[in-house]
DNA sequence: GCAAGGTC
């Protein structure tokens, strides 16, 4: 029997063709530059084999010719209009393989991710196949990780492709295409009419781009709302001669601080009235900095953002390269946890010859260092988390600083966390509370290869129970409540994912778009880059809340609730049909209120147009003592 | 000229 098995990505067919075959398999070319084709024999179910893949989706999805120009129909008709699928022109040399490939075949074997969409491409794959051998008999193998003993497993059991899966991601697919299509249409016409010289390029609207955008503009809009206020504290502190120099230990009020003057000093002047403050507590223990979680997409973006300043897109572009040229593992994650099988030391072995961390990484193999890594809470059942495959010697620049990140942050993960010893006084004095801790770093561990986390002692005189002292100050002191900063691009990243606005792979370009399209600016202060929106970008966000919609189009919910509606169809709770059906319903309703009201939009942003800048800037006060 | 999701 000949079992064409075709997986998502080249990486997948590949590893699944040397376990298979336990790398005795003949490679062939294709029209592809990305694509091989193994053969080998399966003895196992008594089946020769050819594994091949594609390169995620196949297929495209666009309006008919009647509704493709932008002119000639009312962008309303989106919501019905007929919707074309073909084969996208840079996946027409693979699409002629799969055919070729199938003539030849009595089954088709699918091996695509274990996901929604794994499941949809399956089907796409299908299709394709179908139209060369009609009766090729279809199975899906199943699979969670790139495993000898579960892939042998997967070939040897295969199941069905799941349709309700597929289907889920047929309607996400046309939803948001005629939402985006309709509203972009009709945002940027509209706005162009009017402002010809200001707005030039398309006004996009999109289901992940908005609710995106309006997490920069509620944010900007809280920093413009904001109103300083002025707060009281009792500031006690001891000075104590050690060594020539002189420390002074500041002592934190229980309290925090109040925002009423007069009660503040009433306890503030009760407390004066005492000479000495009594130590209550002295309290030792040991404590641990703790290493970090296995590496996923979405942290990586983080990371990269705030200690590498890269962008997120720019990152993952790096990622994309580094993980081509046979550095990195595959780069598109959400796991957090490695699996207990997973070969650690074969990988840190190669990182031995490191001059940055390779006498650490011997540390980890020779010494004892080694420690399993902690698991996070998260599994894609698809891939690994991010980790270096290979010692890389000869990079530069940015590529060279993420492959350092990357590599620190594997080894740290295998290591141990740092421990240290803690202590906590706790002091009473004219019957207020106050405490101050100490800290003595013991082992380091960890944190010798990963310099992006800061953890140093700070030492306490020692302190002993029932003793007293005369505290060296004691002031009543105020100060003033900070604005919030804007967004960064790490606060966006964590915000989007929270709320379910992209996936791992897309997060990063949704941050990109929004930028692209002129709604966000970046804005660089010292050396953090905070997200601004524009003139453009509030003029819209704020339009449509003055529009007001039973679920904002500026807010995550609507995007929430097609995810719902998704799993709803996976469960075959729901038909897509019917999942299109209320869908568009709905967003019909929503563009008739648009369309109706678009003039507040129109409003809002002339406003902003016509009255200058984005500049927000409010006082920070500096501490200063009452008394 | 529109979306978001895979992938290169």
């Amino acid at each position: 029997m000949k079992v064409l098995c075709v997986a998502e990505k080249p990486s997948i067919s590949k590893s699944i063709s040397q376990i298979l075959s336990g790398g005795r398999f003949a490679t062939r070319a294709t029209g592809s530059n990305f694509v091989k084709n193994y053969d080998f024999d399966y003895p196992q179910t008594n089946a020769h084999f050819t594994v091949t893949c594609v390169a995620g989706h196949l297929l495209e999805h666009d309006f008919a010719e009647t509704h493709r120009k932008w002119q000639t129909c009312d962008p309303f008709a989106l919501f019905e209009a007929p919707i074309v699928t073909s084969v996208a022109k840079d996946k027409k040399a693979i699409e002629a393989n799969l055919r070729a490939e199938a003539r030849n075949a009595d089954q088709l074997m699918i091996w695509t991710d274990c996901d929604r969409e794994g499941e949809n491409i399956g089907a796409e794959i299908v299709s394709v196949c179908r139209q060369s051998k009609r009766n090729i008999v279809v199975k899906r193998a199943r699979f969670s990780a790139i495993i000898a003993q579960q892939i042998h497993n997967a070939a040897q059991h295969p199941i069905n492709l799941d349709m309700a899966q597929a289907a889920a991601v047929d309607a996400r697919i046309f939803l948001d295409l005629r939402i985006g299509a309709a509203f972009t249409r009709m945002q940027t016409m509209s706005l162009q009419d009017i402002f010809k010289q200001h707005i030039t390029s398309v006004v996009s609207y999109g289901p992940c781009q908005f609710p995106t955008l309006g997490f920069v503009v509620s944010r900007y809009n809280q920093v413009q709302a904001f109103q300083p206020e002025q707060f009281w504290y009792i500031y006690l502190a001891l000075t104590s001669n050690t060594s020539q120099e002189q420390e002074e230990t500041p002592f934190n009020w229980r309290r925090g601080h109040l925002f009423e003057f007069d009660v503040a000093l009433a306890i503030y002047e009760d407390v004066l009235r005492h000479p000495r403050a009594r130590v209550i507590k002295v309290t030792k223990k040991e404590t641990k900095k703790w290493k970090p979680y296995p590496l996923t997409t979405v942290e990586l973006q983080k990371a990269g953002s705030r200690l590498l300043k890269l962008a997120p897109k720019k990152v993952l572009d790096i990622a994309e390269k580094l993980y081509q040229g046979g550095f990195l593992s595959y780069p598109r994650t959400e796991t957090d946890q490695f699996d207990p099988q997973f070969d650690f030391m074969t990988l840190i072995a190669k990182q031995t010859v490191d001059p940055a961390w390779g006498a650490f990484a011997t540390g980890l193999r020779d010494n004892n260092g080694f420690t399993t890594p902690r698991k996070g809470k998260n599994n894609d059942q698809a891939h690994p988390p991010i980790h270096p495959t290979a010692h890389a010697g000869n990079l530069t620049g940015d590529d060279k600083r993420v492959y350092e990140f990357i590599t620190r942050r594997f080894l740290a993960c295998c290591s141990k966390d740092a421990l240290g010893f803690q202590t906590t006084v706790d002091v009473e004095y004219g019957g207020e509370e106050f405490s101050a801790t100490g800290l003595i770093v013991l082992e380091r561990n960890y944190l010798e290869v990963y310099p992006y986390d800061k953890w140093s002692s700070k030492e306490l005189p020692d302190f002993q129970e029932g003793e007293e002292f005369v505290p060296s100050i004691c002031e009543l002191r105020d100060g003033w409540t900070t604005k919030p900063t804007l967004l960064t691009e790490a606060d966006l990243v964590t915000l989007m994912d929270k709320n379910g606005i992209g996936t791992d792979a897309t997060i990063a370009q949704h941050i990109e778009t929004i930028i692209d399209r002129g709604y966000v600016l970046a804005r660089m202060e010292g050396a953090t880059k905070y997200l601004v929106p524009s003139t453009l970008g509030i003029g819209l966000i704020d339009g449509y809340n003055e529009i007001g919609f039973d679920r904002s189009l500026s807010k995550p919910q609507l995007r929430r609730q097609t995810e719902r509606s998704m799993v709803e169809v996976c469960q075959g709770t729901k038909t897509k049909n019917d999942m299109l059906a209320e869908s568009i319903d709905q967003y019909k309703e929503m563009f008739i209120k648009a369309r109706r009201e678009f003039q507040k939009v129109i409003t809002n942003v002339r406003t902003r147009l016509e009255g200058g800048g984005n500049a927000c800037c409010c006082p920070r006060t500096p501490s200063r003592r009452i008394r």
